[in-house]
DNA sequence: GTTGACACAGAACAAATGTTCGATTATAAT
DNA sequence: ATTATAATCGAACATTTGTTCTGTGTCAAC
């Protein structure tokens, strides 16, 4: 008998976490009694109430469609209920011969990637799509995804997308701050810094995150 | 009006959105009406009729919270709903001296990418954490996140997690098949690849993607 | 055999929720 | 000035939905 309500519950998380990626929503008490062959909304909701015990879904009382998964990642300090993503400005395809177009931060096509891969600062992100071979000397290929965060400045070594007047040409590069000058310094090592005036980097944003699909 | 009538339905969008991004479910009609300051719910519902008509939302009639928003990403044939995201199997840490313990499928963590960044096939994939310096022949680096598709053959030149029996070592590798031997071609040009008879190389699944954060 | 706990069922109820209807107001067109 | 259309409102209604209550059956412990 009690084996049967663990396997039932247990069911009931996976029927949970199925319904709401595939429809949007959360299922109901009775959706969920129905997946399960529970014709009780009691019996349901008596699951329900253990699970929200063992902390394995969040329940918002008296609302419907008020459950959701509960679902630790490797971070123990960082519990994410499963689904819960950042949403990402995405601003279409970062090119060599022009600087970002972070004003367009505000449309509407945004990215989707779990809460959890990210450190505590979700301010300002941004994405881009890698467009042909200019950023190779960064490790960077044509067709990642690039996330950054708009700062005007980054800390000595971190990784940036600068944009250089003199070259009129957009890069990714290890910032150094050298005196009056900056080097630019390819995450490659076989190839050569770039040193520039600083007054002639404009930094437009910190890399925070590379995606890379291989097929 | 009809300009307020316009902004009234933007708004809509944006509440929607990320009401449910923070609530794990969308907002009743309402719960919009209130977030607007309209009153009267036959108005919500007139403007939700309106933004379904216009490919906006997509709404299931008369059942609570059935609207969810529809937003293109830059696949023009690849839809997906906001949010809609792609839930992997994530089976902890990848090291050098032990095989993928793909056994752990099963298990319940999972990390949740959107998923227009993956191509038409979903199958059997999972995620691991990269622990330590040992793959780094294959440009990938400690703490990258790796996902895999489950497959016991790859074709050549696409690269692979193998477990090399001799060396009791699991590697990314570039696969190329050379009569009864296997190739394993590091990605990183400057380092040597590694022969090996076709019997003592398992593959345990293809990389079909990398994540690599850089703070 | 008795008792208590647990799992389960059905019904009832209250609240939440979506839809429809009729009416009013504002605006644009004639 | 009149008419038509669009936007808006409030109320009512039907349905959905979550919770509570009472009762029954099963099983383990005593």
């Amino acid at each position: 008998m009690k084996q049967q309500s663990q396997e039932r519950q247990e069911r009931i998380l996976q029927f949970l976490g199925a319904f709401t990626r595939e429809n949007g929503y959360p299922p109901t008490v009775r959706e969920i009694g129905r997946e399960l062959g529970i014709e009780s909304t009691s019996l349901v909701s008596f699951y329900l109430t253990q699970l929200e015990k063992q902390g394995r879904i969040r329940r918002d009382p008296a609302i419907s469609r008020g459950i959701r998964l509960v679902s630790p990642w490797t971070l123990p300090e960082a519990h994410t209920a499963q689904g819960e993503v950042v949403s990402i400005p995405y601003l279409g395809t970062i090119v060599a011969g022009a600087p970002l177009n972070v004003e367009a931060l505000s449309g509407e096509e945004t990215i989707e990637i779990n809460r959890a891969l990210f450190g505590r600062n979700l301010d300002a992100l941004f994405a881009l799509t890698v467009k042909g071979d200019s950023m190779i000397d960064a490790l960077i290929h044509d067709g990642d995804l690039v996330i950054l965060r708009q700062q005007e400045r980054v800390e000595n070594g971190e990784m940036a997308a600068v944009w250089l007047v003199g070259r009129e040409e957009t890069t990714l590069k290890r910032v150094y701050y050298e005196g009056r000058q900056i080097r630019l310094q390819p995450a490659n090592p076989t190839m050569e810094p770039i040193y520039a005036p600083a007054d002639e980097v404009h930094i437009q944003g910190k890399v925070v995150m590379v995606v890379r699909r291989l097929s």
